[in-house]
DNA sequence: TTGAAAGCGGTACCAC
DNA sequence: GTGGTACCGCTTTCAA
């Protein structure tokens, strides 16, 4: 069944104005006094004949898209595609519709990415953005539309940000590695301009403070964050003259290059004489032949947190604070 | 610095008209025998002033979005993760948005959010869908717009799908388990409703037929596609009397939940007396402490094409056969 | 060679 | 209570 498809349709059917079938359709018939039996009918033609708005005419009319943009470094990175699914499904929730956009962690795409989103006039922003300060996105920018930073935290008033509670979290993994009598930390620490990278690294060093270990004994290395890069860092540690027998990973894509790394120097044996904790999990690490203390993102959370933020700005124009989504971790022997 | 951001003030600026700026706007300056002078002087206001064209107006002008919609039943599934970046890459590279949509495999879902995307005016679709006929996804439709079906073909006329090569993968993967002394099969199909699944399964037989194997022999558990059917599936499974050495998943999350259900029971030990297959690939099991073959598809590839399709379709209303992307085999010793 | 005007499909104000 | 109408920003035809 084909379906009519234009107000004015409606209404010659109906016999009644498109003024009249417009406020049916918006629920403002009541509001404006239209009569029960006209209400009843146009809402039966609309009804039986499917009509579904056209959503570019009412954008253009209204300014507003029902549109939200998110754009990530790398779709096909577990995590941000279970940010991504949980962000997808609960803008759907709220009748909005995702526009994403891919930057390859790429600043000068990422320029690109947004302002073909605005250009799509979306209404609402999610980014997940490896800049500095919100100033440089912001003078990019050709519009000026409320935007919420997920996972990353950037610098600048009124930025709002929804992340994991990366220093408590990394803390704890840290603590908890300490506990059972590891010492000799390498720490693979991604890149420190990215507030994630930083409030991970401070949270190891919490730990080793608390626990009255001098910081210096451990090797940090700054790499990206990209598996790549964490071959790189890996590769700079193991040609390091010291040896730790005890290697955090700031996040999966780091350890993922630490693992590459192994296997391509043919030192996957290493891996039954050191201990690894990374921030983040994946399903497969239960069943990885050592084990591995991971941190838990609530991905479920961080996306719905965002989407919240955004949406209550738009609707409500509300000011909202930044969140942080609490983490948990699962410690794994071997 | 904010743009600037109507048409009309552009033509006020450079003293020309509307319909001026707009043919310069689309390159029909020529064509219209537009001045020289004009043109570069509209063009410079442009430039300088930063104007982005108002997307929905233009759509609403030409019905056209310059946007697809890619549905996809899990978007966290590692597989359909790779698959999008991959759709969103092209698609961007083609000039269009990429708006998605998750089903979480739900058909009422699917529906909903297609036409969602049809109030959106996309201008094409990329489905990854359950169904099994077209005609149930089109008679559902409000408009009728391309399709192409991505990953899982549709039976019916015109239905266009860009696939791997399922059938010569599982058949080859199977053939490398037979050649290395593998006999007693277990086989966890996944929903025999996809097209997917099924020509996986007539590969697999194909190669038992080719080697000679009894089907009979082979124990073959139909199931759904996610990890939690990949569970019930490995429960009938190792709740049969005779147990099989050889296991092949048809897909990751079939595997996963394979892995599940045997982590779940405790009996991961079981992993070290069995040989596993499975269709599709995953950087971790290199690391699995058993020897995995695998199926990679070629994700980026198979994005590619099902943009391409869609763009020929939609620019050039070009025919086109459904493409098949051939798929290469991992073998993995422990 | 350039400009005026209609219209895409809605919304909302205002007059009846 | 209901209908007429201007307008959102852009494209395109037609007249000047």
């Amino acid at each position: 069944m084909k379906k009519e498809n234009s107000i004015v349709a409606i209404a010659k059917k109906a016999g009644v104005s498109k003024a009249t079938v417009s406020l049916v359709l918006n629920g403002k018939a009541e509001q404006h006094r239209i009569g029960k039996a006209t209400v009843a009918r146009v809402q039966g033609i609309i009804d039986d004949t499917g009509y579904v708005p056209n959503e570019m005419a009412r954008a253009l009319r209204l300014k507003k898209t029902k549109t939200l943009g998110l754009v990530v470094g790398d779709l096909a990175n577990y995590f941000f595609s279970q940010i991504e699914k949980s962000v997808e499904y609960y803008a759907r929730q709220a009748g909005y519709t995702l526009i994403i956009g891919g930057t390859n962690n790429d600043p000068a795409k990422e320029v690109e990415v947004i302002d073909s989103m605005l250009a799509r006039s979306v209404d609402g922003l999610i980014l997940v953005s490896s800049r500095k300060d919100i100033k440089e996105i912001k003078d990019s920018l050709s519009k000026d539309i409320p935007i919420v930073f997920l996972d990353r935290k950037i610098q600048g008033g009124g930025s709002v940000a929804v992340t994991s509670s990366n220093r408590k979290g990394m803390s704890l993994l840290t603590e908890g590695l300490i506990s059972k009598g590891y010492r000799d930390f390498a720490y693979l620490a991604g890149l420190s301009t990215v507030s994630t990278s930083r409030e991970r690294l401070d949270g190891f060093k919490d730990a080793l403070k608390k626990a009255g270990l001098p910081l210096d004994d451990a090797i940090v290395i700054k790499s990206g964050f990209s598996a790549t890069d964490g071959e790189d860092a890996a590769l700079k540690l193991f040609s390091a003259k010291q040896m730790s027998h005890t290697i955090i990973c700031a996040s999966y894509t780091i350890f993922e290059g630490l693992l590459n790394y192994l296997k391509t120097t043919s030192q996957q044996g290493y891996l039954e004489k050191i201990k690894i904790g990374v921030f983040d999990n994946h399903p497969l690490i239960d069943f990885l032949p050592f084990g591995v203390d991971t941190v838990v993102q609530d991905s479920d959370q961080l996306g719905r947190a965002a989407v919240e933020l955004l949406i209550n700005k738009l609707e409500r124009n509300a000011r909202s604070r930044s969140v942080e989504v609490e983490t948990t971790i699962i410690e794994r022997e071997f």
